[in-house]
Formats: structure tokens, sequence, C-alpha cells
DNA sequence: CGCAATCTTGCACAGTAGGCAACAATGGGT
DNA sequence: ACCCATTGTTGCCTACTGTGCAAGATTGCG
């Protein structure tokens, strides 16, 4: 399909990748569009080619399917704290990280807003949502401790810092949808971050 | 049935009430012994003799009726944040009502801990129990709000700290569930909250 | 007592989750 | 270059779920 295409394992596994994202976001444009409870997860995966079978080889519900897509995101910031240089304040890069993360998301287009705000309003998204930002928590906590110098094991005090931001960075971002956007989501953020790091 | 019962509002309430929780505890018990892929909504239905359409009226999903026995918990703990002296220390407040309202929770015994354990394992219930969680941040975030006199319109910062309270709580549950309960999880919980508040 | 409001129930039906087995594609060893 | 073990894909089938609708039962109030 593309000769140039991401050269991560063998040809196997980047095929799997690829119809997966290619159902996570097939499955965010059609439910943005016609609204979640109108699509079918046949129509999901007749835009993308493949049975209805395959999708739940992958997924479990097309909720879990768009939820995926944070996850993906969340865990690409997580990265990004390693990227930091070590000197400066935990607070800082932990602000910035989720700061710019944020920034990319909401440049995109109002189309992206839209989707943030289904995500955030629906109810079935939003139990989906939670257990994406939860999962990338893990990941945080041990990048954290990376850094303090703390043994994740034993203390917990990185699982409580990495749980706290995610949970400042969704209540930023939901202050944000509540205001109409009065003030920059990134901003808000960054403030959020650092009142509880 | 009983007329020395909750003396709620009229009849009608009060009966409301009683089979929503009847539902919802009967959802838990069943859950809890066989698991809960294993529980179909007729077997909840049948233990309490209504019928399953009636479930649906007042659930979605059993995980969500079994999660509401959590928003309850929860809600409670807010209330009893109402009731704290205005001079303690927010932070004080908040680690002690949270801990108290989990001490009464695991000395109820080790079906009630398998409880817990089941709620924070199953993938399926974990989003509930986060929709649950993350619906009492709004009554904390007023709460916390009222002592500190803030806006919880404009500012962001009560909401903020509700919502990292609530995580905290969860992560000294999670750590508390992953190390068999090496520690006591009041103090778990006074630990962590502490640490955001 | 009787009417209005509302809760419960049965029915119908589209949609979903998941086991199973056949089929196809891949990749490593020779 | 070929073959085989591994693994992904598909179709089929079935039990279960979620929800609209309308009839029946219960409650509350005048």
């Amino acid at each position: 399909m593309d000769s140039t295409a991401t050269q991560g394992a063998g040809l196997r596994e980047r095929k799997k990748l690829a119809t997966k994202q290619a159902l996570a976001l097939a499955a965010m444009q059609l439910a943005a569009q016609r609204g979640l409870e109108n699509v079918r997860v046949e129509d999901i995966t007749d835009a993308v080619n493949v049975s209805r079978r395959t999708f739940t080889n992958y997924f479990s519900c097309k909720e879990e399917a768009i939820a995926s897509l944070n996850t993906a995101r969340f865990t690409q910031a997580v990265e990004a704290l390693r990227g930091r240089p070590a000197s400066e304040p935990l607070a800082d890069s932990l602000a910035e990280v989720f700061a710019a993360e944020h920034e990319a998301a909401t440049q995109l287009g109002p189309e992206r807003i839209a989707q943030i705000r289904m995500m955030m309003t629906s109810p079935a998204l939003q139990g989906e949502a939670l257990k994406a930002l939860v999962q990338t928590e893990g990941p945080l906590a041990k990048a954290i401790a990376e850094r303090t110098g703390a043994d994740p094991q034993s203390d917990l005090r990185p699982h409580v810092l990495a749980a706290a931001v995610m949970a400042a960075v969704r209540a930023a971002t939901e202050h944000w949808i509540a205001s109409d956007g009065a003030t920059a989501l990134p901003d808000l953020i960054r403030e959020a971050v650092r009142q509880v790091a």
C-alpha cells in the first residue's frame, strides 16, 4: 500500500496497526458528523473495508475505538516528558508537555473541538475516555519516578501525582468546554497542572 | 411494606429508591460471587422480583447499577465535608472525610474487599466506576468553593482540587489493592489526599 | 371516591459481543 | 524457491442487551 510507511517491525505488525488506526479514525469521524448513536459498527467497518468481525478483534465496542485515539495522544505526551531537560523543575515540564499536547489539538480547527466536546459530553464515550486517561497514568507515574528517583513499587507519590496531573488536565478541558473557549486551553492546562504539581 | 421506613417524600419516592437500591445491591452481590460476565440482567431482576424492563428504567446496564453504589457512598462523603468545622485546614478535612469513608467500607469484612478489587480490575466496571467518581467531583468542587470563598463559575481551582482529590483517593485505593493490604487503606488515603491538597 | 400522574410490565426488534472453524497472508527455516 | 507453522481475517451463529411503545397497575390529591 505504502512502501515508505512506518518502518515498525514486520509487515504483519504494521498492517495490524494500520487497520486498527483506520478503524479508530473512521469511528471518530462518523460519530462526529452524524452522532454516536447513529453509527453502527458495520458503518465503520464498511468505511475501512474490513469485516464487522475484524472490528471486534480490535475493539470491544465503538466507544473504545474512539477513545483509543486519546490513549495514543496521551502516550505521546508522556514520551515528550522524557525528552525534557532534567534540570527543568518537574512542575514546569508537566505543564508544558500537556499544554503543548493540546495546543496542537485545538489548532487543527473547529471540527477537532467538536470531537473533544463529544468526548466529554456523551455519557457512553465519557467512560471509555476516562479509562484511556487512567491507562496513561501508569507510564506517567513511571516517568515521574525516574525523574524524582523514587521507587514506583513502594512509593505511591509518583502515582498520586500522575493521577492528579491527569485529573487536572481533564478538569481544565471541562472548564474550557463549559466556558466555550473564553481562555485558551493550553493556558488553562498550564494553570491547572501547576496547581497540583 | 415497612411503615417505619425512611420518611423521605411520598410513598412513591421511597418505593422507587428501594427498588433501585435493591437492584444495585443484587447486581453487586451476584457479580461478586459468580463474576460479572456470568450475570445477566435477568438474573438481577429475578432476585428482586421486578421485570427486566424495569431494570432498564433505572440503569442502562449492569455495570452502571453496580457503580451506582459508589456514587452514593461518595456523595455521602461530600456531605460529611460540610459537617466539618470551618476552622480546620481544608487539607485535613478532605483527608479525614475520605479516610473515614473507606474505613467503614473495609471493616465490613473480606467480601467487601473482593468487591472493591472487582471494581478496579474488571475493565467493564472500571469505566462506570470512573464515571461515578467524576460525577461527585461537581458537588465536591462546590463544597470546596464554599469553604474557600471562591466563585465556582469563573475560578477553576476548586474543580481542579476536587478532581485531584478524587484521583488521589483512587490512586491510593489502587496501590492498596496492588500491595494486597500491606498498609491500612485509610492511612494511604490520608497520605495521598494530603499530597495534593 | 375518582381522576390525573406516574411507575411497571410485556412485546417487539435492531444491534452487539463473542465462540468457533475455515480461509488467507506472512515470515522463518532449509 | 518452497513449505510449514503462526497468526490475522472472515462468516456464521447465538445469547444477550438497549430501547420505543402501549397497556395495565399503583399512588396521590382534591
